[in-house]
DNA sequence: CTATTTTTAGAGTATATACTCTAAAATGTC
DNA sequence: GACATTTTAGAGTATATACTCTAAAAATAG
């Protein structure tokens, strides 16, 4: 593997792991055995490297993405696609953290990462129509097939950040994991049922309960709120 | 006003205007022409500049989340309920930029958050209740509810986000106002409404259509998706 | 008016960060 | 094996950051 990969790797792993904010480039360099020096022989800055990440993971997600081609549409499809846009927004859990910042300190970064979404948002749109085909969903107008893209959307891409928002530091039982995050697909299945068919209803509560998790944050006790 | 207040009110300003990140403690003093030594003089350290000004966020939300107690709830207070936060969301807009950074670096203000989450969860439940009573809402179990809180709260809180990282730069035009921000208004509208009840319905998309806006990102053109 | 306390200025410090520079080592080529 | 190119090490730099220290000014109290 070409050196330049392997920094790409590294870099995402540290990232990852403390935050992009607290790694810098002599972090990465020393966490791969690697003087400042060399990194720098491969990466101009530290925004390049963040910028390659992203690179990867746009072709990730982008990659599944799609309306099958070949077969129509099963409600099964839409766990699917849950769980791998929930495995690809672990995987790469450090950009939605402060994504803010990474795209306003790269110029390419935001007119890329805009696309992004606005093609993600499109993809989403052209499942849901899709499972209208399916008789899935109930037929909608165009401007409510947006909101439903939208809201699944902020759902789907924020749901991580809240968990590890109201997880305590020092209960590592409750620390976030991979498996964890697989509770979202529980709230997107929330918001989806209300619109499909009345005969693919009980299907899709049945699905939904393999993704159940017992309250929001099962170990604190509320102080009483006026 | 006490020099304390005028440091909490500056820090707020400049941290919603240039991110927390790139505000440092001799930004804020020479910002209010005053020297470090006598910011310091005030605050301990940064940290504690933006746990008051979490509390003062705090006391804000806390202060409008309630089901009135001397009437019966009504549509409409959903629309101000979504407004107020929607202001409050605004005028604390850095707090929610990196979020998890600030939790990270400061374990008093990540358990005060996690109580203050989980008391606004715990509000719109009760929200969703007393609308129940009123006939709006259709009766629903309370794993629902809570589902249902849950995410109104995922949409509600970053919207803004969302917003943010859409918009172009180098198109002043589309940056980021007060205003648009109550667009959130209609997404929100938009998943609330298959749950209320029948005769409700048409008033509640009346009151929609206020905050509709002309689709996602109206300037750009899709490149096709396969 | 004097004494005490509170508030302020401003120079200074230790540390970190992103990044540069030069020269040596490794690698590839004929 | 000689030569050229690529890759690497590692010391070094300019700048910024959070924060400290001391002493003076301002406010307050008796």
């Amino acid at each position: 593997m070409k050196t330049k990969d392997k920094i790409v790797l590294s870099s995402l792993e540290l990232f990852n792991e403390k935050g992009e904010r607290n790694v810098s480039t002599n972090h990465i360099a020393a966490h791969m055995g690697m003087s400042p020096g060399n990194l720098y022989y491969h990466f101009r800055n530290k925004s390049d490297i963040i910028y390659e990440i992203f690179k990867n993971y746009e072709l990730m997600v982008d990659s599944y993405l799609h309306v099958p081609s070949d077969r129509a549409i099963h409600i099964h499809d839409l766990i699917s696609y849950l769980d791998a846009v929930f495995n690809g927004l672990w995987a790469y859990r450090f950009i939605h953290q402060d994504l803010e910042h990474l795209l306003s300190s790269d110029e390419r970064l935001r007119e890329d990462y805009r696309h992004f979404t606005l093609r993600c948002l499109d993809g989403i749109q052209r499942i849901i129509l899709a499972m209208e085909g399916s008789q899935i969903y109930r037929p909608m107008e165009e401007q409510q097939r947006k909101s439903k893209a939208l809201n699944t959307w902020l759902i789907v891409t924020n749901w991580m950040t809240y968990l590890k928002s109201i997880h305590a530091s020092d209960n590592p039982e409750e620390a976030l994991s991979r498996k964890s995050i697989k509770h979202g697909i529980y709230l997107v299945l929330d918001y989806v049922i209300p619109y499909l068919f009345e005969e693919k209803r009980a299907l899709a509560l049945e699905l939904q309960e393999k993704y159940r998790f017992d309250g929001i944050a099962p170990k604190l006790e509320l102080s009483e709120m006026g």
